[in-house]
DNA sequence: CTCAATACGTAGCAGTCGCTACACAATATT
DNA sequence: AATATTGTGTAGCGACTGCTACGTATTGAG
C-alpha cells in the first residue's frame, strides 16, 4: 500500500474537478500537477504517463456522473417520449454543465481515434445507452441508441447556440 | 490585387483538404505551411493570424458540405420524419466522414468559448438548421432545432462506436 | 542501528508553439 | 534607370510540451 495510493485518489479528485472546471484545453502535466497540488514529477512517479492519468480521472469523472443520474431519475421504467424529456430537463440544469462540455471536448479528441480518448468515449457512451434501455417500455437497443442520440444533439445544440443557458438557474 | 491573392485562395484549398484528412490537432502553422507548399513565415504573411487563416479555412470547407448537401437533397419540402431519415441516410455516406469528423472537433474545441471555434460553430450550426427549416412541412424553428439535432446525435454515435462505419461503402 | 526501498525536489533535454527581425530579391511605378 | 512596393528565405525568441537523470530525504524491515 504505502502512500502512493492514498495520493494517488487525492490527485484523482483534485484534478477532476479542474478539468470539469478547465475542460481538456490546458492539461499539460505542470498545470495538472499544480490543480492537484503536487509537481508534475509525482504525477508522472504515480501513474506513469499522462495518458494513465487521464483515463483514471475520466473514469472518476464518469462515475459520478452517473451516481447522480441514478440519484435524480431513480430506476423507473417510463415511456421513451417522456424519458427523452425528462433527462433532457434534468441534464440541462448547471449542475451538469461543466460535465458536459467535457465530454463533448472528449468527443471531439476521439472522433479521429486517438486513445485513451476514443476508448473513454465508446465506454461512456455505451453506458447511457444501457442506462436508457433500462428505464424505457418495450426496450430495445435501437430505440435506447437513438433516444441517447437525440439527448445529446440537443446538449450539443444547448452548448453552441445558447453557450451561458446552463449557467444561470 | 498581386500574387497574394491567389496564393492564398490555393493555400486555403490545400489547407482544408489537409484539414479534411488530418482533423484539428496537428494544426501548427509549420504542419499547414508544409501542406501548402509553402512555409510558415508565409502563412503569416498572407493572413496575419494563425486564428485568421483557420477561420478562412473553416468558412471554405462549410460552404462546400452546403454544395454538396444541396446536390444530393434538392430544395423540395417533405416531412421532418422523412426529412430526417434522409439526412441520416446521405449524410452517413463515406463522403462526408472527414467533414463531421471535423466538425465534431470544432464543436470540442467550442464547448468551452474559445475563439475562433465558437464563432464557426454557431455559425455552421445556425445554416444547418435554416437549411433544414426551409424543407420541411409547417416549419418552425423549434422543429428545425430539433431535427438538426437528432441528426447530429446520431453522427456522433457512428462516429464513437462504430469508428469504421462510414469508410467503407 | 543498518540498510534497502520508497518518496520527492531540482534541473534539464529535445522538441514544438505562434510569431518576428532582418535581410534580400522580384516586381511595379515614375 | 531610379525608386518604392511587394514578396520570400533564414534564424531565432521565449514559452511550453512530456518526460528523465540525478540527487537526497524519509520511511520501513532486519
Amino acid at each position: 500500500m504505502g502512500k502512493v495510493d492514498i495520493k494517488k485518489k487525492a490527485a484523482i479528485e483534485k484534478i477532476s474537478g479542474y478539468l470539469l472546471e478547465n475542460g481538456l484545453n490546458n492539461t499539460g502535466i505542470r498545470a495538472l500537477a499544480q490543480a492537484a497540488g503536487t509537481s508534475d514529477r509525482m504525477l508522472i512517479y504515480y501513474f506513469g504517463t499522462k495518458d494513465e492519468l487521464l483515463n483514471q480521472v475520466l473514469g472518476s469523472i464518469a462515475a459520478g456522473v452517473t451516481v447522480q443520474l441514478d440519484a435524480l431519475l431513480g430506476t423507473d421504467v417510463r415511456s421513451a417520449d417522456l424519458l427523452l424529456e425528462e433527462l433532457t430537463a434534468v441534464v440541462s440544469q448547471p449542475f451538469f454543465k461543466p460535465a458536459i462540455q467535457l465530454w463533448f471536448e472528449l468527443v471531439g479528441l476521439a472522433v479521429r481515434g486517438s486513445e485513451p480518448y476514443l476508448a473513454n468515449a465508446k465506454l461512456f457512451s455505451d453506458n447511457w445507452i444501457q442506462w436508457i434501455e433500462s428505464r424505457i417500455e418495450a426496450p430495445t437497443a435501437e430505440k435506447a441508441t437513438d433516444l441517447y442520440a437525440h439527448l445529446e444533439g440537443r446538449l450539443m445544440i444547448q452548448l453552441i447556440q445558447q453557450p451561458d443557458a446552463l449557467q444561470s438557474a
